[in-house]
DNA sequence: GAAACCACCTAAACCGGTTAAGGCCCCGGT
DNA sequence: ACCGGGGCCTTAACCGGTTTAGGTGGTTTC
């Protein structure tokens, strides 16, 4: 019993071939006797042998892993629940393809370009995942400049030279809003997310139009950049506006935790004094009180198309893009008719 | 210009010398001179070289990754902030080094312990972090029959021959106690995590402790697996009985949270009917309503250390274990004074 | 019956580094 | 004058796979 682990030339002399038919047998290639197939790998299962992952890695040039470079301010990462799930989903795809998923997580992009120009000449990766595309976003000229397999989470502002997988998240933010109209809201605030982001600003967008349909006035908006303070601050700023909203709509679930939170300290009812929706579907949502109305999507399907797809650019070179269900509207109990409206009633 | 990335051989002939000797130079080995060194150095620079990462894995047999497998079911992977923010200590320290971080999300014991058993039969990384320890954790053997280098956050039941980053959660929780005893109150509740997990025993060891130190029942205790619905579940349960707690302790934040909405949804009010204490200290907790009293840690340099210490593990096989300063207790809204025990006197 | 062809296999180069073994030269000691 | 020992450098083996070129032997083709 040799401590060592065998290595092809082990499994060749042992099956008596040389090696080099060996790595034909094992990668199915072409031009070998269908007895002889068998019997190397009967004899490679009985020695245990198991391929090098470096030594394939410097003859093929691949690394058998995938890259995924979260950039996030330190103060925004803990609150979103996207990525836990996002990456639990890409894990259910790689895993049973014995690939490996490298993470890193960068403050600023600075350091994510460089992350990418690292991961790409270490050829530590063979593709990387795109997450919280930006408006104008300086990687899609890089990852071409670097020729690295890539797929998108979204649908990128220009044209891009790699599939992406798009989640709808207009029609659930259309959905919220004519939930709230039909309610009988006319005065809706959204706290949306960071307008650099696409998702960010294509949710906004959403929320103008679906309140131009509505004939209602759409500029009851402040940006953040998604994190939980600068919500529960712009919850503030809306309410203490001339004509504070009987609603509000919020580009993410901790957001509208925070202003929750906000309204309650302010002796504000929810739903009866003020509406809020959410975005995402947390766990969390369903628990707070009163539980959020919400739009839900679903980042562990997300992670797995993505990876699939990915995956598949890998090998094809033209991958096809994906459209994932859109988001759906989940009401619960954060949204209720406006209160009758006796200050303007008073004021006539 | 050539489009091919230059290799150690084109250094070496542009230097004139020997492609050992370019590899002597740029490890730093004895027996090169000074003034040929330099050339060398100067000569890689000016090309661009970058060592090829495969094949010095092959040589060296080590990967320059290290590996982080986390286990948690679906239900509980997005709620938990701790993750998002230890990863991102781990790459502030990893980035520095060049080196990557494998990350894995499994659901179950069993894809666990095959994961780390891949990772170290592939090499995939030269090191392991283990988190979320379990009483009689089956990777303690593993890690020793694989002969990986690992370090451990948290102090492992039984002895180890690994180091561990160990950061005292005790201390929070009893300073949780005597705060909510001071107060006046004398029914505390204790909506646990999961015993199976060595943090979540601990906590509720330490609660056990600080309430008999104070000479109360410490009977009020229910075992949850972390989530936030059994958070919310478990609260219910302990306002349900026959004596309902006048305060809460609970093993996280999101459960803090659900708790928070429960005794919302019952009407009761928060901290005047029932004070709530969280654990973690996330950013939402300052903005719920009321503002949570937790227990903060700071799991960003819980990453960092751990990097730092597993590092250092790997390159001279017995780093020392540190141990991180203890969680503190953060007082804010959720806690008061017990309201007056109507009921009790009315009772005699 | 020679040429062409095919199926099956071997030998050896190659990927790009690391490293053990050894060669050369110059110096100091006896 | 000879030997020993560094300092500096080269050569070549090695890590463990993949892949190309080439070599059998046997069958088909005209």
């Amino acid at each position: 019993m040799s401590a060592r682990k065998p290595t092809i030339s082990d499994v060749a002399s042992a099956a008596g071939v040389s090696k080099g038919l060996v790595s034909f047998a094992l990668n199915d290639k072409p031009g070998v006797a269908v007895d002889t197939r068998d019997r190397i790998l009967a004899v490679a299962k009985d020695l245990g042998w198991r391929p090098s992952l470096s030594a394939r890695s410097l003859s093929t040039r691949t690394s058998f892993a995938l890259g995924l470079v979260i950039r996030r301010a330190a103060e925004v990462i803990g609150a979103d629940p996207f990525f836990p799930s996002f990456i639990a989903g890409i894990e259910s795809v790689l895993s049973e393809e014995g690939r490996a998923l490298v993470l890193s997580v960068v403050p600023d992009q600075e350091a994510e370009l460089s992350t990418y120009r690292t991961l790409a000449a270490d050829k530590r990766v063979d593709g990387v995942f795109l997450t919280d595309l930006r408006q104008d976003d300086k990687r899609f000229a890089l990852i071409e400049e670097l020729d690295l397999p890539a797929v998108a989470l979204g649908h990128p502002a220009s044209s891009v030279c790699f599939p992406f997988v798009e989640l709808d998240d207009t029609s659930g933010i259309q959905a919220a809003v004519e939930h709230l109209v039909s309610l009988g809201h006319t005065r809706i605030g959204h706290v949306a997310g960071d307008p650099a982001m696409i998702h960010g600003g294509r949710r906004r967008e959403s929320f103008a139009d679906a309140m131009t349909n509505a004939g209602l006035d759409s500029s009851l908006v402040i940006e953040t950049n998604f994190s939980v303070s600068q919500g529960a601050d712009a919850t503030r700023r809306l309410l203490d506006g001339p004509h504070p909203p009987t609603a509000i709509v919020f580009a993410n679930d901790p957001m509208a935790i925070a202003g929750l939170g906000v309204a309650h300290q302010r002796g504000l009812r929810v739903p009866a004094d003020l509406s809020i929706t959410g975005f995402d579907g947390t766990d969390i949502s369903a628990y707070v009180f009163p539980a959020l109305t919400t739009i839900t999507s679903d980042p562990v399907e997300w992670g797995r198309v993505a990876a699939r797809t990915l995956l598949d650019q890998i090998a094809t070179g033209a991958a096809p893009t994906v459209a994932l269900p859109p988001a759906q509207l989940l009401i619960r109990d954060s949204t209720a008719p406006p209160p009758p409206p006796a200050a303007e009633v008073a004021h006539r």
